[in-house]
DNA sequence: AACGTAATGTTATAATATAACATATTTTAA
DNA sequence: TTAAAATATGTTATATTATAACATTACGTT
């Protein structure tokens, strides 16, 4: 049977399934706690899962969070930028399409830099907690 | 004596004089090993001045390379948000002083979002790289 | 079937960062 | 000017995040 290109591994869908289902971003050790119950018993077994998903664009990671985000767009350009608004208050995380690469990739030029990806984290008050408070 | 604004301890001091001579961003532990000829023994007498440095916007963390860098502006607002130009050959960092903070504030507010900071950190080739290769 | 590649399982350890607590120093203010 | 409050220090231990190393298994390709 030929492989199609977006078949994963048992260890990566169990990892992907526990991100997709969760509100907020998780750490890695959160997502082995959650998927000890599947078989997954070392943290490597879940770093390596979210390489490959990270690879491949169906996860992101947010830096200054050490936590990881499954992407919820059609297909994101494997892994490369990426752009989130973080809330504050509730940890909601919304990922920014990506036509802000355009406006980075010309600023950077402005001082001779040759643009290549990006990793943006707006930190603020979402739309919801404004409401609430 | 009254306190001046800007006066430092002396681990504050002798770890912001080690990452101004600095060509690229430090890890903290590079930090440590290099100042332990000045008396600093234990990682959290740097992670405490970091914390302190970072606060008062002499230095700027890179999330995604888990990396400390003196601020070259003459006053950042308080450690707030940060943008870098990261050359991805030869890790030489810029820091953008440009207002980009209002875009952000703007593309946020398009989405209900209420701006507060953020962090950018842009990947390419810098100049000289170019130049050399 | 045999090979090459990718994924897995497992143990150990590296790298990054903070907790907890005792002490010392500086600032503020009565 | 001194006592209280706040800040910084020193030190040991530990928590958190991530990778190394190596043996094994699954699977697509030829």
């Amino acid at each position: 049977m030929s492989e199609a290109l977006d078949s994963l591994t048992k260890n990566q869908q169990t990892v992907l399934d526990i991100l997709e289902s969760a509100k907020e971003p998780l750490k890695a050790y959160a997502i082995l706690f959650d998927t000890q119950k599947k078989g997954i018993k070392a943290p490597l077994q879940v770093y390596r899962a979210l390489d490959k998903l990270i690879e491949i664009g169906k996860v992101h990671k947010i830096e200054s969070k050490n936590s990881y985000i499954a992407c919820k767009h059609k297909s994101c350009d494997a892994g490369t930028s990426t752009s989130f608004l973080i809330c504050e208050m509730c940890d909601l995380v919304t990922e920014l399409k990506k036509n802000i690469s355009s406006y980075f990739s010309k600023q950077s030029a402005d001082v001779n830099f040759s643009y290549s990806k990006h990793n943006l984290e707006i930190y603020g008050i979402c739309n919801n907690c404004k409401r609430e408070n």
